[in-house]
DNA sequence: ATCCATCTGTCGCCTTAGCGACAAGTAACG
DNA sequence: CGTTACTTGTCGCTAAGGCGACAGATGGAT
C-alpha cells in the first residue's frame, strides 16, 4: 500500500483526526498497514500480543477454538472499532485468540505497543481520545455483563440486536436496518447462549414482529 | 482536610506519582477530598455522574437498588482503585447507582471529569497510565463475561475468591488470606449467582479444603 | 447443475441453579 | 446482657435453557 493510501486511512480514522501533518508522516511511518479478505485470518496470538489494532474499512470477528475444537466468537468489529491489546499490556493472556475477516474489504491499520505509547505520550490529545475509546468499550462490556447476570436469553438478544443496529445500521423506511454479519452460532457465543435456543427465539421475535432477520439484513421494527 | 494531608494522598497514588510539585499543587486545588466511615454513602447518582473518584485508603462498594427494593452489589473496591465515571462520558446512565464505605477508614479524592480531562491533556505521561489503568479494568471485566457465560457458579465462585485474594491479600505461613468484607449475598450479585447458592458452595469448597471462609477472613489453600 | 459444507429449524430430555420458606447463628446497640 | 437486625445454613420445588439428534434450507465451488 502506498503512502499515500495509509495517509488518508488515517486521517479518516476517528482518534486521529486531530493530527497535523508531521505527526501523521510519523503515524505512517510506524504503523504496519494490512488489506484482508473475507475469511481470511489477521493475527494469531503470538504475534498479537505487541500489538493494537485499528479497524478501518469492514467487518472483523474475534474468536478463539476452544477445547472442544468449536470456533467461539468473542466480538464482532466494524468500521472505526479498535481490537487487539487494547490495554496496552503486554503480560494478559489471551492464548488461542485470532481475529479473522468478516468481509471482503477489510482494511486495518497496527502499531505495535511501544510504538504506540510513544505516540500516545507524544500526543495528549490523542491520548485523550484514546482513553476515551477504551473507556467506551468497557462501557459496553460493563452492559452486557449486567444483562447476562439479570436478564433472560430473549432480552438479551433483543438487546444485542437493537443496540448493534443502533450503533452500525442506518434507518430506512422506518426501521433500523444493518446488514447481517452472524450466523445464530456467533450471536449465542456472543451473548451468551446456545446455537438452538437463539434460533427458537429469533423466530418469536418475528412472530412479534420486533425483528426481521435473514441471512443478508437484519431490522428492529 | 489540610493541604498537606491531601498532597500526601495524591503523591502515593499510583496514577499521580510521577508528576512534580507544581503538578500537584494544581491537583489539589481542582480535586474534592472525602473522608467517609462505614456504611456512609459517597455519591448518589446525579453528582456521580460529573465526577471520577480516586481510592486512597479503605474498602468501598458500588451498588444499586434494583426494582424490588434489594440492594445489588456490582464492585467492591479497594485502595487504588478508581471509580465514578470512568469513561469521562457524561452521557453514561447510571441512574440508581451509588458508593458505599465499607471499612471505617475510607479516604476518597474526585476530580469533576471536566477539570481531570483538562488534567490529562496537560499531562501525557499521567494521560497514558490513566488509559492503562482503564485498560486494566476492561480486561479484568472481560473476564469476568467471558466466566459468567462458560463456567458454572462454583467454578466462577473460586475464581473470583482466587483472583480477589490474589490482588488484595497477603501470602501468610502457605496460605493467600486476605480481610474478607463480602457477605455471600455481595458475592452472589458480583458473580451472577443467588445467595444461597454461593452458601452451599462455600461449604462444598471449604469441605473439598480449597478455601476457608469466615466473616473476618478469606484464605485460599 | 450438482455437490458438499455450513447454517437454520424443531423436538425432547435432563441438568443447573434460582427461589421461597424457615431455622439457626452472629453481632451491633441500647 | 437482651432485643433486634442482619447473615448464614438447609430443603425441596420448579423453570430456563443447554444439549444431542436429525432434518431441511441455503449458498459457494467445481
Amino acid at each position: 500500500m502506498n503512502t499515500d493510501v495509509k495517509y488518508w486511512f488515517l486521517r479518516n480514522h476517528q482518534l486521529f483526526n486531530q493530527l497535523n501533518d508531521l505527526q501523521y508522516d510519523e503515524l505512517c511511518v510506524i504503523g504496519r498497514f494490512k488489506e484482508a479478505t473475507k475469511n481470511e485470518v489477521i493475527y494469531f496470538t503470538h504475534e498479537r500480543l505487541e500489538r493494537i489494532y485499528f479497524l478501518k474499512k469492514g467487518v472483523v470477528k474475534i474468536a478463539y477454538v476452544d477445547n472442544n475444537g468449536n470456533e467461539i466468537t468473542k466480538d464482532v468489529l466494524k468500521e472505526g472499532d479498535i481490537f487487539g491489546e487494547i490495554s496496552l499490556n503486554k503480560n494478559v493472556d489471551h492464548s488461542g485468540e485470532y481475529a479473522k475477516a468478516v468481509s471482503s474489504d477489510v482494511c486495518i491499520c497496527s502499531f505495535r505497543i511501544d510504538d504506540f505509547e510513544k505516540l500516545l505520550s507524544k500526543n495528549p490529545q490523542l491520548s485523550l481520545k484514546f482513553s476515551k475509546t477504551v473507556g467506551e468499550k468497557l462501557t459496553t462490556i460493563e452492559q452486557r455483563y449486567t444483562n447476562l447476570k439479570f436478564k433472560d436469553v430473549k432480552t438479551r438478544l433483543f438487546e444485542f440486536l437493537s443496540s448493534y443496529a443502533t450503533k452500525n445500521g442506518e434507518l430506512h423506511n422506518g426501521f433500523l436496518t444493518v446488514e447481517n454479519v452472524f450466523t445464530h452460532q456467533d450471536i449465542a457465543s456472543i451473548i451468551g447462549s446456545s446455537r438452538q435456543t437463539i434460533t427458537t427465539l429469533m423466530g418469536e421475535l418475528e412472530q412479534e414482529e420486533k425483528i426481521k432477520y435473514t441471512r443478508k439484513s437484519i431490522k428492529i421494527l
